[in-house]
DNA sequence: TCGACTTTGTGAACGCGTGCACGTGGACCT
DNA sequence: AGGTCCACGTGCACGCGTTCACAAAGTCGA
């Protein structure tokens, strides 16, 4: 499985560049011509070593003693992330989160309009959200085909949304984002990335627990034996 | 800045434990009393040295030749996780995403009860939204104090976001779910985590790209040089 | 034209996280 | 009571990502 790629930019790089690009666009729009990497690490809250090293990986696009011309590094940016086009997703699941991101503007603003949302119960379907019309899940593979859509959203419960996943798969979507706190399972090939709240939210219970913990004394040994095993 | 606490859990392991946790709560539900790093590790789609490695900055909680005791185990993470009491949020913003938000149950049930949603705008203060009132931003500071709130959630516009986290430090939150796609500026001793739905679409679209490129062709040299520097 | 200054691009060192491989200790069967 | 088996806990090596530090390169003013 050799990698084609004349260089194969790393996963925590590829991360940041969408923020970049934010932030670079944001320039450009204030009428900014050149930045310097230390500019750009002080908006994204980097160290600008990092930044050069990132933007290194899209070739040598920087001008020594003068920094990056934004509108060109927009460009190249854009290329690698593959935003030359846009990438219609079709959304899985019309409940209230469904609802929240086909009714969110920024997604299509952003190069990822909404091809469609289906749901499998009758009442949802047919009922409009953020100007797209909620078909029934057997239209998946018809929204696919036809819309050329090789993004798929999981916006289900829990328990529907490996099903989903089958559903997209078999249709012919190799990408998908996913809402439902369940790992998933999906055939090489095709990418999965997970945006867990609950994880979020247990992440920082864990820091304010910590933070409590550590302010009020060392902690007492054997506290945690309140529960004994079985 | 000496740390406290009998074991640091690294950063990477603190973000795997809610996903063992649901899964060991999974079991224990489905009436499984004890469990092998083995089948976790199945289950969560990861390495089984990884997961007895995780669970031992917990401590040593493993039965050798038998596995873990799913209800202990279960005790053990809620508790290093500071999820043996509620944390009531409040959430700023009441659009599409503030509303999806509050009314997903999921929050509650997982003891992130929402104690408030605020919003700016006169016409939103009023309306209930998953059984909770939204009231005015200038509440902001009572809710926070008198449901004592240490998480506070960023729904708000881009360009409001940065307002609403000074207010909610302000008001004595210490932690930060961020959905606006802005890098917050926080004082040290604030944790913030973002959650950025353009930035994962992002990155689909960067794997989508490279797949199409690395199958069709290694790329003819110079093509990228469809645009031209200034 | 020359020199001082600015900022890039990158080699090298460091640190964290991952995965292997195996010793260790406990359970269970006969 | 002893043996066998099983799964945990962890030392170790490897690889990726981050950061420092500096040479290279290009601009700008005199």
């Amino acid at each position: 499985m050799a990698e084609r790629s004349r260089r194969r930019i790393p996963d925590a790089t590829v991360e940041r560049l969408p923020e970049y690009l934010r932030i670079l666009v944001e320039l450009g729009d204030d009428g900014i011509e050149h930045v310097s990497s230390d500019r750009v690490a002080e908006l994204a809250g980097e160290n600008a070593a990092k930044v050069r090293k990132d933007l290194s990986y899209l070739g040598s696009y920087g001008i020594r003693g003068v920094g990056y011309e934004v509108s060109y590094l927009v460009y190249q940016i854009r290329r690698q992330l593959g935003l030359h086009h846009d990438w219609p997703v079709v959304i899985v699941g019309g409940g209230n989160l469904g609802q929240a991101l086909a009714g969110y503007g920024g997604f299509a603003q952003r190069g990822f309009p909404v091809a469609g949302i289906v749901d499998i119960d009758p009442d949802r379907v047919g009922s409009v959200i953020g100007g797209v019309r909620v078909r029934h899940l057997d239209d998946l593979p018809q929204i696919v085909r036809l819309r050329d859509v090789s993004i798929g959203v999981i916006a289900t419960p829990p328990a529907a949304a490996q099903e989903a996943v089958d559903l997209l798969v078999r249709a012919g979507v190799t990408s998908i984002l996913n809402f439902a706190p369940v790992v998933l399972v999906v055939p090489p090939g095709v990418s999965v990335r997970k945006v867990d709240l609950a994880l979020e939210l247990q992440v920082l219970s864990y820091n304010e627990q910590r933070r409590i913990d550590n302010a009020r004394r060392p902690i007492a040994v054997g506290e945690h034996a309140a529960y004994t095993r079985a």
